[in-house]
DNA sequence: CGGCATCCGGGAAGATACTG
DNA sequence: CAGTATCTTCCCGGATGCCG
């Protein structure tokens, strides 16, 4: 009955890694929650290409080694969520590394689909303290039923999900638009045009903080 | 007959990295190569469990991503083998922050086989540079037929396969043990007298070498 | 609808044997 | 030594269906 797992049975800290969150989907469910508990339908539409069944899978795994918890929110919402441990949250720094280093790959495709989550999380991880210098600003984000509120300094640029009231400049729309505008050099006012993307609030804020993402060279 | 490799079709670097290098197996090859080119039956016997069938399969794709070439030695020796690129060698980040995270977890398992690259590399993960304050020495490894030279700073500590002729002081035996003498706090003296581990040159700096690796604490 | 369990097909991984 | 060939096993992905 006891299904052990296959493991790599190494010292190694690195392969220990591999067996606990190497198998496919399980650092994607984890990037999903990062930026806060997510329920099961959530997850499904946030991870397009993902079926329920190795999505049950993997959070029972994740849950087994202490990533993250099942949570029952309380009345009248009732509703599971799935949250991340202290442990589950420090997995980010692994994600900055393989994400900086893979967006140096060639083959990376940059207008394939991106979920709100990844395009929030590449900010905190590309963010260029030299370039955001005596910023200290409140950036709101919206995404069809997420919204999510950020605390920009140069020194880091945390972001929960909450409510953008208070927010010095707000971005809604489409995560890809907004990649498009940081990471494509895509003209705000175009995107804005096409419906992709709305701005409100301070303007020049807004076209500041597209500049404050530089991406780290192609390989070659 | 062009074999289309299953991807994640994300622009997140994250899930492009696991497109790259998330096939099982394929970290721990790289992990392998991070000190210097290996042939194929070094890469089999360097890395128990894995079948020639895969590791065949994993050097091919890392091969067609740009991640290793083969190389073929000069005569006499006209050997075959696998190095890594530029770019390949820009995995260790990705490697550390992935040890660093694991060795937190509650299920690791110090005691486990462990290979030599990866007793060396940890070395560079773990390397605390408030405890090498000062320091500035040429520490060797002999483990079997592999000869390892590194230079140890508080900074850094660069490590290359190379004779350890020069070297301020030696450990010649097991990986393993030398693991148990820096993060199990084995003796050296029972390793020594157990035939697990041999020192050779400045006892003292040896001694020292072993508390220069602290590991992070546990979760919970 | 959310959260599974179940069944099935395809493909990757694992073990062993074999070849130049 | 450096792989290839073959066979089996297991995991992934998709579809369906159950049950609160």
């Amino acid at each position: 009955m006891t299904k052990e797992r296959r493991t790599y049975e190494d010292a190694c800290g690195m392969a220990h890694a591999l067996d606990l969150l190497g198998e496919r989907w399980a650092l994607i469910v984890l990037r999903e929650l990062m930026l806060g508990p997510k329920r099961f339908s959530e997850l499904r539409t946030d991870i397009p290409g993902i079926s329920a069944n190795v999505l049950t899978q993997r959070l029972e795994g994740l849950e087994e080694t202490g990533l993250l918890v099942r949570r029952k929110l309380p009345p009248p919402s009732n509703a599971q969520v799935y949250q991340l441990t202290e442990w589950g949250y420090e997995v980010e720094p692994i994600g900055q590394a393989l994400g900086r280093w893979a967006t140096r790959s060639p083959l990376h495709d940059p207008t394939a689909p991106i979920s709100a989550v990844s395009v929030l999380l590449s900010f905190r991880t590309m963010l260029n303290a030299a370039r955001a210098e005596g910023l200290d600003a409140r950036i709101g984000f919206r995404f069809g039923a997420y919204s999510y509120l950020g605390h920009l300094t140069p020194e880091d640029f945390p972001i929960a999900r909450g409510d953008d009231a208070g927010a010095d400049v707000t971005f809604a729309g489409d995560p890809r638009a907004l990649a498009g505008a940081v990471y494509g050099g895509v003209p705000l006012a175009a995107l804005e045009a096409a419906g992709a993307l709305a701005v409100s609030g301070d303007r020049a804020l807004a076209e500041r903080f597209l500049t404050l993402f530089p991406l780290p060279p192609k390989i070659g």
